[in-house]
DNA sequence: GAAGGCCTGGAA
DNA sequence: TTCCAGGCCTTC
């Protein structure tokens, strides 16, 4: 679930406590969460100093010096969260130890889609689902998202969805996204007007920096590193209001299956 | 471009 | 007991 505006307040948070510590261990409880192999891990860990910390889509890069990366994807379920004592707990899979502090970074994940690896400066090191990201949905411009949709036959949930396409969002943003443009999420971008992919290209912008302004969306498992929920949930024009009054018109939201995913919209808003 | 699979907990 | 949620990947 975490999704762009959600990797964001995480890396904002993380960022505060964990510039310049130095890794003094970090131990792998379950190996399939790790791409990395275990012992190169533990070889090229300890003693790295954190030296940069950012978002990719919906990934967080830790930069540590002598060009290595040690990468996160949180999945649906995943949470980098701080632990004094490392208590008995099924879905810990990496324990993580500084140098300077008595806490421990932990990362958890109940369904374990979830995933770190490492890699180095080198391309050939980076896995594919990184290779081939899209651009960040605050650095493409409006001109290369209009004709980057437009050549596109695919359902426009569909390609929102798609990584590859753009980078960062899932289903609550494209859902509150398109609501917020006004397009129905069966529609296939090369069929609508440039003026409503300019619509939706502001208004992809306009959710997620609200989202982010608000901490994000508290769903399932979401919470900030202080144990503080997200407030966007309660902004959530769509998304999880199947059945619901349509903020702007009263009509009732649906839901329906598209490519396996729900998507909700309102049919009255969104044509 | 659609559908199934991985994974787990909570709801029906 | 079965179904559903969805991150992303693989297979058709």
């Amino acid at each position: 679930m975490p999704e762009l505006p959600e990797v964001e307040n995480i890396v904002r948070e993380l960022k505060q406590k964990t510039m310049g510590l130095t890794f003094r261990r970090i131990s792998i409880l379950h190996e399939e969460i790790s791409k990395t192999p275990r012992q190169t891990m533990g070889k090229k860990i300890p003693q790295r100093k954190i030296i940069s910390l950012s978002r990719r889509g919906k990934y967080i890069r830790f930069g540590l010096n002598e060009e290595n990366t040690l990468w996160f994807h949180l999945g649906m379920t995943g949470q980098l969260v701080w632990r004094d004592e490392t208590v008995k707990d099924p879905h810990l899979h990496v324990v993580m130890e500084f140098l300077e502090i008595p806490q421990k970074l932990v990362f958890r994940d109940i369904r374990k889609f979830g995933e770190m690896f490492l890699t180095n400066g080198n391309l050939e090191s980076l896995p594919e689902g990184v290779r081939r990201l899209g651009p960040e949905p605050f650095e493409i411009s409006e001109k290369t998202f209009i004709e980057t949709f437009r050549q596109r036959s695919g359902r426009i949930k569909s390609l929102l969805l798609n990584q590859r396409i753009l980078a960062g969002l899932g289903n609550i943003y494209a859902d509150e996204s398109l609501h917020r443009a006004g397009i129905d999420p069966r529609r296939r971008p090369n069929r609508l007007k440039s003026g409503r992919l300019k619509q939706l290209y502001q208004s992809i912008r306009e959710t997620l920096e609200e989202a982010i302004k608000l901490g994000g969306s508290s769903i399932d498992d979401y919470i900030h590193s202080d144990g503080s929920r997200g407030f966007f949930q309660n902004f959530h024009r769509v998304y999880g209001r199947f059945g619901l009054e349509c903020v702007v018109c009263k009509t009732a939201i649906r839901k329906i299956k598209l490519a396996g995913r729900s998507a909700s919209f309102c049919p009255q808003c969104q044509t």
